[in-house]
RNA sequence: GUCCCCAUCGUCUAGUGGCCUAGGACAUCGCCCUUUCACGGCGAUGGCGGGGGUUCGAAUCCCCCUGGGGACGCCA
């Protein structure tokens, strides 16, 4: 029997789930459920400041919303927990204590604001911007003794100064970083937390981690982390680094490229499988051909070994014309279900709907399945079902110009649906079949004054489903106005 | 500035020395279907960043250049 594969998604709750850090998530998910792993949820919030149980629910949600279940994590639990960081600081402080002992790691009592300027003087000066290592000089008792004495400090850890540290990626293969280029950065703050390398590494070996799937931006991390791995004592997991999503001027995805959150694309109206499924194909691809995969197709066919090496321009062009694709497969119901929401949300419907209106909403909705690419764009598809009148479009007022020259006709038209008994789909073909083979006009010649002059528009789904769903009494009264206003008046 | 990574159509990608006259998808354009739109079908435009090697033979291997990105926090 093999040694079990966990993975981890340990994103830090500052904000929304982003989109890139959706992905990862969704990489080390597929390899987890692949590999028959383990998927871990941990919460990095070793940063006061800026972490809030609010992101904490909202990224829940949002894993949960893209079908992302973790096997260990927050709200479940699980053999290696807590899973909150903030929730482990016995066992950081436990580790920093061995690391100083072994004299792997030390105390430095240079203020946070001179190291600033420091840095600020070396990037200037071109120089590598790197800890000068003034307090890794003092004498280790009398350094004990400062801090004893109540002096603020933080630790940093030794990184050797010579040898080289080498990253054997699963995706990228062999990179080697000079130990020289480190420096000696800090595991424990003044106040006493861990910092995020610290505290990841840590964690990463108690809950026994054999895979770290993350950004390529955590490259350089890396052979720090190696290093601590080393010092700690324990064994190294495999690395695999997968290429970022950057925005369409290839710079890292970011606000300015419209909206980065998985919320604001739920919010919009996208499918969670569209996102998992366009996720998926940023930096992986099966093979030549397949774009559109299941759940379980994805489970069954990813492997960090497709996994591409170079950055993915987030395109949400495609995305919508996936979550178009998915939409139209969506069984009526379900469809039904999720586009009469946005009905209400753009303020044509309000709620408490009846039955009725429901049934009827739904049918609206239905007719345009085709056109719909996300929720949020259903409502102008739809909007002319709504209200009593409707104004004309410039194409719809051209197509309406056109009856001019029929005006009996379209008087004659108004004067059988008038008359028509059953208003419906059938009632309405049979009827118009029969007037066209009674005037020999051209079908389209009478259908697209009057779909004009009933929808305000130039198109619509198809005319006889759109006059059942508007009603005779509707469907009536908005051709005659639209006649009306081409100088056609029917009462002459 | 230093270190690291990356480099195939506008975008996502297939490609691991001959199957490539470089395949697919989105987008774009055209045609067809059709009561319009959408869907669907068919087709077109469009790419191996540049230069050197290696080889009988390079998109595929090596080197240089160029370009892009990332990191350089008591953020993660």
């Amino acid at each position: 029997m093999t040694e079990q594969i966990r993975v981890r998604f340990a994103p830090s709750p500052t904000g929304h789930l982003h989109i890139g850090g959706a992905r990862t998530a969704l990489f080390n998910y597929l390899y987890a459920r692949r590999q028959n792993g383990v998927f871990v949820l941990r919460i990095e919030d070793t940063d006061a400041e800026r972490s809030t149980d609010e992101s904490v629910q909202m990224i829940l949600h949002d894993l949960k919303w893209l079908g992302m279940t973790w096997d260990e994590g927050p709200e479940i639990g699980g053999p290696f927990g807590p899973y909150f960081q903030t929730q482990r600081l016995d066992l950081y402080r436990e580790k920093l204590e061995f690391l100083l002992e072994r004299g792997s790691a030390y105390y430095c009592f240079c203020s946070a604001d001179t190291l600033e300027k420091k840095r600020e003087l070396a990037m200037a000066t071109g120089q590598q911007p790197k800890y000068d290592g003034t307090c890794r000089r003092l004498n280790p008792a009398e350094a004990k003794a400062r801090v004893q004495a109540g002096e603020p400090y933080v630790v940093r850890l030794k990184i050797p100064d010579a040898g080289s540290t080498i990253i054997d990626d699963k995706i990228r293969g062999k990179m080697v970083f000079e130990n020289s280029v480190l420096d000696d950065y800090v595991l424990s703050r003044t106040n006493g937390l861990p910092t995020y390398n610290f505290a990841a590494v840590v964690d990463d070996a108690a809950m026994k981690i054999t895979h770290i799937i993350r950004g390529d931006d955590h490259i350089s991390n890396t052979p720090r982390q190696i290093i601590l791995y080393q010092a700690l004592g324990e064994a190294l997991p495999a690395f695999a680094h997968v290429p970022m999503i950057l925005g369409s001027d290839k710079t890292r995805l970011s606000k300015r490229h419209g909206a980065t959150s998985v919320g604001a694309y739920a919010d919009e109206g996208f499918l969670p499988h569209t996102m998992v499924n366009y996720l998926a194909l940023l930096g992986w691809a099966f093979d030549d051909k397949t774009t559109l995969f299941t759940p379980a197709q994805l489970i069954e066919k990813f492997s960090l070994k497709k996994v591409s090496k170079n950055p993915a321009v987030f395109d949400p062009a495609k995305l919508q014309w996936m979550n178009g694709v998915y939409i139209r497969q969506l069984p009526a119901e379900e469809y039904v279900a999720r586009a009469v929401p946005f009905i209400i949300q753009a303020g044509l419907l309000h709620e408490p709907l009846s039955e009725e209106q429901r049934a009827w909403a739904g049918r609206v909705a239905l007719l345009v399945k085709e056109h719909v690419k996300v929720f949020n764009e259903l409502p102008r598809h739809v909007q002319y079902f709504f209200g009593e009148t409707v104004e004309l479009d410039d194409a719809a007022g051209e197509k309406l110009a056109l009856a001019k020259e029929r005006a009996e006709l379209f008087k004659a038209l108004h004067q059988k649906m008038s008359m028509l008994e059953s208003f419906t789909h059938a009632g309405l073909e049979e009827m118009m079949k029969a007037f066209i083979a009674e005037t020999q006009v051209k079908f389209g010649d009478l259908v697209h004054p009057l779909r004009a002059a009933v929808t305000g528009r130039a198109n619509s789904p198809g005319i006889f489903e759109v006059l059942e769903l508007l009603g005779k009494e509707r469907a009536i009264k908005r051709l005659a106005a639209g006649l009306a206003s081409v100088g056609i008046n029917i009462a002459d």
